[in-house]
DNA sequence: CCCATAACCGTATGGCTGTATGGCAAACAT
DNA sequence: ATGTTTGCCATACAGCCATACGGTTATGGG
């Protein structure tokens, strides 16, 4: 075999640079030939790597998601470890999703435009409901925990309230993300926040990791 | 003067083609010549009444969010003089935004491409923005108005209660529409209910009008 | 009647798009 | 060393886009 190269680097490269155009310059500046300029590649080495377009868009949008999913876990282990409450476990992890600073305003509004155009492509669409049955299932699990160590009442509906408090944090993301003079960033957490401690009304009696759950 | 022509009327004609194909092919289907042909006009004609297609944009999306506001502004009016509790009320016109039938599953994928490229275009920011700060307005008025009839606890901070309920109907707007098989329109509903019963947990002890809420 | 003016149409155009293609350079197996 | 496979590039190309523009038609005021 001749001349190697690293393959999953160079998609990531590809990945990263998409991420940047939509961060600087909006999702309609992402055209192939620019991406391969951001890169510091050619186009032909952006077609080497991807058959197609579509394909550089999704797998740029898989890796984002991937990368906050990852971000969100280790926050969780870390709390965890530190032997915090579940409902605070979760309140930070979900805050680390809101337009709170500079970097996470630029990842909410890639992780946004994205999610509007999973609305017209199929393919965007099923990933993200992907990512997201991943996020309400360790939503779901945590809560779980919490009825096990007692923060929660045992009467709760674990999968309904992790599809609510994914709704309301994807609503909040959004609305502070366009409107942060109406909905600031800090409403947006105390917002979540206020939520939690509507499902999370008990304490902790005996100590119970969260593994697995967010 | 010679010849005339109803201009509202043409530009609504244009709207409608443009939500039309939004509807049916995806936002990125839009451009002037489809829409042209979709109004059953020429193509000139469309610049005849808009100076660029960036306008067009903006006003298809002013009028798709005044004719749901208006129809929710509506169905508020209706339950109000049938004296429904406020609670229900906003409900029933809440329960509207979601994709519970065809019609609606078709007005949420216009009004959710729409706001995916709010997060690029700044002219579609602005109006998203306004649009969702006459909302909130109503429903803060509701709250306001649930205090005074005693559904309400006066101690609830209306504004951030209408805050949180626009956050949780866009946010399963947003799910049911791209997840229906995981949020089914009816747990985005009784989700709603839920949330609604946190914010009205007092009875009406003396009958007010929600005049000017939702 | 008639003409000025607005409504309306058809087409041209220059630019940008995604993708196809052919060739050069490099490095591993032999 | 050398051939062959892969990495990588530059360019060509066909298609579609938004917009510009000139011409035609119809109608209200004089």
């Amino acid at each position: 075999m001749p001349r190697t190269a690293d393959h999953d680097a160079r998609r990531r490269q590809v990945a990263e640079a998409v991420a940047q155009l939509v961060a600087t310059d909006g999702f309609d500046a992402v055209t192939v030939a620019r991406t391969a300029a951001a890169a510091g590649i050619s186009v032909g080495l952006v077609q080497h790597y991807f058959p197609s377009k579509d394909e550089m868009l999704l797998h740029a949008f898989t890796l984002a998601r991937e990368r906050i999913e990852r971000r969100v876990h280790d926050e969780v282990e870390r709390a965890d470890r530190a032997g915090a409450r579940i409902e605070h476990i979760l309140r930070d992890a979900l805050a680390e999703l809101l337009p709170l600073d500079a970097r996470r305003r630029r990842e909410c509004r890639v992780e946004l435009a994205f999610t509007g155009r999973a609305i017209d492509n199929p393919r965007l669409a099923e990933a993200l409901g992907r990512s997201n049955a991943h996020v309400r299932a360790q939503l779901a699990q945590a809560v779980h925990n919490g009825k096990e160590c007692g923060e929660v009442e045992p009467a709760v509906d674990g999968n309904a309230a992790a599809q609510r408090l994914l709704a309301l944090v994807d609503g909040l993301r959004l609305h502070a993300y366009t409107e942060p003079d109406t909905v600031t960033a800090d409403a947006a957490r105390d917002a979540l926040a206020d939520q939690l401690a509507r499902v999370f009304t008990g304490r902790c009696h005996h100590r119970k990791s969260t593994r697995g759950g967010r």
